[in-house]
DNA sequence: TTTCACTTTAGAATTATTATAAACTAGAAT
DNA sequence: ATTCTAGTTTATAATAATTCTAAAGTGAAA
């Protein structure tokens, strides 16, 4: 994703382009592949690529700012810290607890064949598949 | 499961049949349904519930002993806190994020037809599925 | 250029959990 | 029964992730 596609997808989920958001989204988004991280493990690779540093605070904020516009999505890992994803199409993962890493799986590599009728009065809004490995 | 049984499971997994640990696995463990709690929840009910009141530490403890010895499981569930079941045997969940409530689904309800392969050097340890709800 | 709502920031506060170390106790050995 | 000891409980401190606060800064509309 090109810079000019960064202020235009900030500008119109109507976040101010700032220059943390822009170098934040730049980071995050030109790239080819999805990307995994922590707020932790984002501050440290900021921290290390750029000139002018940025305050955790303002990490957490704008990831969260990026979650609710949909541009980020949050996976369910055991554990204490939060994982995102840049990857926010319906999609499984693999869960790798020695190392901590997480891999997408494509929506379509995973086919589910019966699934229970959601409890009443509720719907089903997502099903989320995780597998676990070990070595 | 009867008294009995309760001090039977635990001499049998290495855990001394405390005071503090016979009151907490008869809270969880005489009942018919699977029980889902969190340590906080635990705690409260306990507290609500006895005569005698358990240190928050050893509700810690405690549920980690049981969660080794392989009484408990622990479920991975999106949030801060850490969510324990009672039910031990391979089955998923229903999640509910507006109540934070988690449901049984017995592993018999749920047939994945297709499945990745774990990636190299990798195996698949389990498969966890969560169905989010919304109203 | 001025203005102001939105944003950033440093640091404090909060929350869940783990660590510490002293007091206690179940059960084995005497 | 009494003593002994490793395992356990406890209150409290420490840690770690995250959120809150309120003051200072700033993008962009007028």
């Amino acid at each position: 994703m090109k810079k000019i596609d960064i202020l235009k997808k900030l500008r119109t989920s109507g976040l101010r382009p700032t220059k943390q958001r822009v170098e934040i989204a730049r980071f995050l988004f030109e790239r080819e592949k999805t990307f995994h991280f922590t707020v932790e493990s984002l501050n440290k690779l900021l921290a290390k690529k750029t000139t002018a540093k940025i305050s955790l605070a303002t990490i957490y904020n704008t990831v969260h700012s990026f979650k609710t516009a949909g541009h980020l999505s949050e996976v369910e890992v055991r554990g204490n810290k939060s994982y995102f994803d840049t990857n926010v199409s319906n999609h499984h993962h693999f869960y790798d607890s020695e190392t901590s890493e997480l891999i997408d799986i494509d929506a379509n590599d995973i086919v589910i064949q019966k699934i229970p009728k959601a409890p009443n009065g509720k719907k089903i809004k997502n099903v989320e598949v995780f597998i676990n490995l070990k070595n």
